[in-house]
DNA sequence: ACTTATTTTAAACGTTTGTTTCAATAAAAA
DNA sequence: TTTTTATTGAAACAAACGTTTAAAATAAGT
């Protein structure tokens, strides 16, 4: 039983070391690809206790994801309040506005943040090998907190239509789960010109980049002359 | 044999049949989740033949993406030279850069463009499935390319530092690939305001989206004051 | 102490997976 | 034609998977 890198979970129970461990293998090596037989023998455990505590290995999955994921959106609600209670107007600027969204993203998993970014690019796994389940998952725990921020956001920029907040919405979110899928890309691409375990780094070029592409949107359309190209 | 949808591939070799089916269904279902068995039935071969052909499951895989990617590489090699040969002092447009960069992206997988985007959702999905097979895949196919662009960048550009072009051109190459990886969220979290099937229009916006967040980076980090705040 | 409920255990279940084997067949070279 | 090479075919391989079962062990309630 090789439970000695987290000695701590010796105190734990069945339950709770199914979780833990879980949450790592899944992060490590992916949702399909992290067998049960794997996490019980790691957490020291009986191979049916998972199916007896969880249902099934999706049940697993699905209480894995909570765990990190309620506490993460309360860090954003928090977060934005704050930022609004310190703005003058209540209008919180959308630096603030992203920075309440993202810290607690980047912060997921460990206390001094999961510097590893595992459980991130675990997320973009799953959305990607389970649409059906994230269809889920969003209607569950993204839903609400997606409208608090699309209302700050519409404050802070009140010139862009409900079109234009929910495509770049949509482009920052898959940028953050993006730039964690692709983290291991930057090592080798990059030449050495940046750095992908620089956490801090990442999130303020991220928030630098999105916020531009939130102002970006005044112009119509039809301003831009395409060169209507094709290959 | 259930191979009525394309009765073209009737007068496909083994080999043909095979690649043409096993794009297909790697894209509609992911590399791991689909198996040689449903490939090989629905292309009306052996089991064998896989094996025999390609040397193992990843070596179609391999053969499945390069058929791809190097014609997609191609057209986007060409339309940067033609953007800058209509130029006139030879620099192109950060517009005209990254639009020779999406379009064949996007054009990729049919002759009138893969409407459903299921290539590059495949793409995305290898990307965090098989993190050493894309490493591989990068030197091989996507090196070279990236340094013509990256070069284009910084000629379109020129007050942007080495690392900035970097790390914007790691953002916009995770936005396009998560872009697609997430199209299925934007189906239900945009309360109808986008349309997720309007490929031109997801192009346009992009563009427009990459473009901002390339000139932002004039000011200096320290000109941006982060509130700090911790959850 | 006795009964009931909860949890753990070992074993087996039925499928599915990628790969290999080796004989049969088709194509090419001599 | 004969010989050699390339391709196909049916079958089996060994390993791995999630799940279920039913008995044993522990804990809780009375």
């Amino acid at each position: 039983m090789n439970i000695d890198r987290n000695s701590a979970i010796v105190n734990m129970n069945t339950r709770e070391k199914i979780l833990e461990t879980a949450e790592r293998l899944f992060a490590e090596r992916g949702f399909e690809a992290t067998s049960l037989r794997h996490i019980t023998t790691e957490a020291g455990v009986n191979l049916a206790a998972v199916n007896y505590h969880f249902g099934s290995k999706e049940g697993l999955l699905r209480e894995v994801l909570k765990n990190r994921i309620v506490p993460m959106n309360e860090s954003r609600q928090i977060l934005l309040e704050k930022s609004r209670f310190q703005s003058q107007d209540g209008v919180v600027s959308l630096e603030r506005i992203y920075e309440a969204f993202l810290r607690p993203f980047f912060n997921i998993g460990a206390p001094g943040g999961d510097s590893n970014g595992l459980f991130l690019r675990m997320l973009g796994r799953i959305s990607s090998e389970k649409p059906g389940f994230m269809k889920g998952l969003y209607q569950e725990h993204f839903k609400e907190i997606q409208e608090l921020f699309v209302a700050a956001i519409g404050e802070a920029q009140p010139e862009l239509s409900r079109e234009e907040i929910h495509w770049k919405f949509h482009f920052a979110l898959s940028l953050m789960l993006g730039s964690m899928i692709q983290r291991q890309r930057l090592k080798f691409s990059s030449n050495g010109y940046c750095d992908p375990d620089d956490i801090e780094g990442l999130i303020q070029h991220l928030i630098e980049f999105i916020c531009a592409g939130f102002r970006s949107a005044g112009q119509p359309k039809s301003n831009f002359k395409f060169a209507g190209i094709q290959p």
